[in-house]
DNA sequence: GTCTATAGAGGGATAGAC
DNA sequence: GTCTATCCCTCTATAGAC
């Protein structure tokens, strides 16, 4: 048998890691694990990764990279509020059948104690900030009823962190996903958009008030 | 030296469990580290507890039951929104402190492949909910300007999975706790609690647009 | 570049003395 | 109830053949 090429080792390995992380779990990682399920020997995790760690690094990254190019245009063309939800929704179950965020979500669990790993899911978290931070910018920045209220950077970090954890309580709840939750934020969301003069005035006159205070 | 008592044993143990966690990660835990840092022999982890995941399963019950009664009072006096925001800062504050959040974080993490460590999970996270439901319905129950808006079980739900979100995803940036989600809140915690009766009838109105739709 | 084999450490869990 | 000692397994990482 001829020698497989380097990057098709490679490309096996990372797209192993993903797999045994998703279906069993951080704690069952290892490089055994990851290569049997890559059909490659072990020995080369460490060839071409180093160590397990930095695999599962990588992995996360450009596992990441694919899912949010996947969401892109939905990103690009969300206009309200509503809209975002609606876009919320179909990212949850769309990463919910990948089980990227659940991915994310574990190996941000060990990144709070491996500075290595916590390097790389920055850059992962980064990857899904630039396309949300992007949305939250047309409903939040000049021109909207709620310019200067919150700062879209910080908007799209709570909304980050809410997925995140939403997507890690979720799973142990015995009644699966909580449509409520969407629902909920439906309503919310309906009443930004719906916001009349009226409901703006009133809120530019609460927030003057705050302040001045 | 004379025998501890079995209670002493397996206070001790699951005091270790919560700093190992605390300290070393998820990734850490062992058998050996716990019973080494709690000072009894390693044999004593299956006797008393069966197995490492169960001696986790409590150690994160009863640390949450702890820290839950040690804000109790103050969730008892929130009563606006700017009352809930000001709770969450030095609860986050508080917690970050003991490392509970995080110590949550990392076992929601591995509980998403591990059953037994879900059920625990569950209930840990029932303790926290139970006091943040009792403040929702303050805000949002009837009486309020919010009356029928939101669930307050399904509030409580989404606090918290921003809650441990927030805590999993704060510590791999760089820039460590972020100040302006909080202030971001507390706007928002201002707008809320200071609309008017001019801001509830435009939000009324735009309920019943919604409803009626 | 890939493989097999293995060293060396650490882990879960149990047996049996006290 | 607690301890020490141990079995057996899995793990990371490396060495060396091809």
């Amino acid at each position: 048998m001829p020698p497989k090429s380097a990057e098709e080792s490679k490309r096996r390995l990372v797209a192993a890691a993903i797999e045994v992380l998703r279906t069993d779990g951080i704690a069952a990682m290892s490089a055994r694990a990851i290569s049997q399920r890559a059909g490659v020997a072990q020995g080369l995790v460490f060839y071409h990764f180093g160590s397990v760690t930095e695999l599962i690094a990588q992995a996360c990254v450009t596992a990441t990279q694919a899912r949010v190019d996947l969401h892109r245009e939905q990103f690009a063309e969300a206009a309200s509020f509503a809209d975002l939800v609606a876009l919320a929704r179909e990212v949850q179950v769309a990463e919910r059948e990948a089980g990227n965020v659940s991915i994310l979500g574990q190996a941000l669990a060990v990144a709070q104690t491996d500075a290595e790993l916590a390097v790389a899911m920055r850059q992962a978290l980064d990857l899904w900030r630039e396309p949300i931070v992007a949305v939250s910018s047309r409903l939040l920045g000049a021109g909207s009823p709620f310019s200067g209220l919150i700062d879209a950077e910080t908007f799209a970090d709570l909304l980050m962190a809410a997925f995140v954890g939403f997507e890690l309580t979720d799973a142990v709840r015995e009644d699966g996903v909580d449509d409520r939750s969407f629902e909920a934020l439906e309503v919310v969301a309906a009443v930004l958009d719906g916001l009349g003069p009226v409901g703006r005035r009133a809120l530019a006159a609460t927030l003057r008030r705050r302040r001045t205070r």
